[in-house]
DNA sequence: AATCAATATTAGTATAAGCTAACTTTTGGG
DNA sequence: CCCAAAAGTTAGCTTATACTAATATTGATT
């Protein structure tokens, strides 16, 4: 199928770029069930009012994303009903959390300040490929 | 303005998210100026049948970027022309070649191979602060 | 110089993510 | 227990990013 007019080059570099916008397609619904998962963790529920306040956008919002994601098989909800993870956005959710903590982790023991290594870690987490999350925590276990 | 019933953890959190969706914005730009740059450098223009195959989309996706980058004052075009960056288009494209080799090289140092960081940094760089950056730089340097 | 292949544009469509405003349902304080 | 405020939903809009298919322009080769 590939393209014989194309350098190799080229090739590589429309992959990569095909990569991040899949994972564009990903990053959103990795935000929302890691935020749902913390928030049934300390509060005991995830209400719609509770997501849009910490993710900082209107209820009709996150009403639209929330369809999205349980059409997708990652949370369960009832109209005026309280939002629950599937077994599948439990799962995602826990491999988020996790890889955003290694992040986090990584960028404070390389001399980041938490308050920037909070923030750069909520844009960087969802770009970091097994390979380098590993690489990350051989830096942690080295220090 | 901050409503009163947030904890500031919330605000922050919601802070940090208004960031990437910011940074969500500007991605793509950075991408395309990047891409122009190198092109004009290394063959001396920059049209649109190359974009489109480096970036592994539609020629009609790539004339509609353009539209939208021109409108941003990134670049120039006319109708069947070759694309050419503005000062301020230039200006980001350098600033972004040099963040993405930055990131790739820290990457590399730490010991991913470079495949991969070339893959991971397509899709951190533009979610890496400054304060981060310099960090980057710091190691490469005690390397 | 004419023609055809390569390149660029336009039109029309889809999906995702956001918004406001209006509405309905639930729930908790008097 | 009722009714107002809080929470959730719906409708309708916007922008960005993608697509395909049809059309228009350019330029290179015969």
């Amino acid at each position: 199928m590939s393209d014989q007019r194309l350098s190799a080059e080229a090739r590589r570099h429309a992959a990569r770029f095909q990569r991040v916008r899949d994972a564009h397609q990903t990053e959103l619904a990795e935000d929302y069930v890691e935020l749902i998962a913390k928030l049934i963790e300390e509060t005991g529920e995830a209400r719609l009012v509770d997501l849009a306040d910490w993710l900082g956008v209107t209820k009709a919002t996150v009403n639209n994303t929330i369809q999205r994601l349980q059409r997708d098989g990652l949370v369960t909800s009832k109209p005026y009903r309280s939002i629950f993870l599937t077994a599948e956005g439990e799962a995602l959710a826990r491999m988020s959390r996790e890889r955003h903590r290694t992040v986090r982790d990584f960028l404070i023991a390389l001399g980041v300040d938490p308050q920037t290594a909070d923030a750069d870690a909520e844009g960087i987490e969802h770009h970091v490929s097994q390979v380098t999350l590993d690489k990350f925590k051989e830096f942690l276990e080295r220090k």
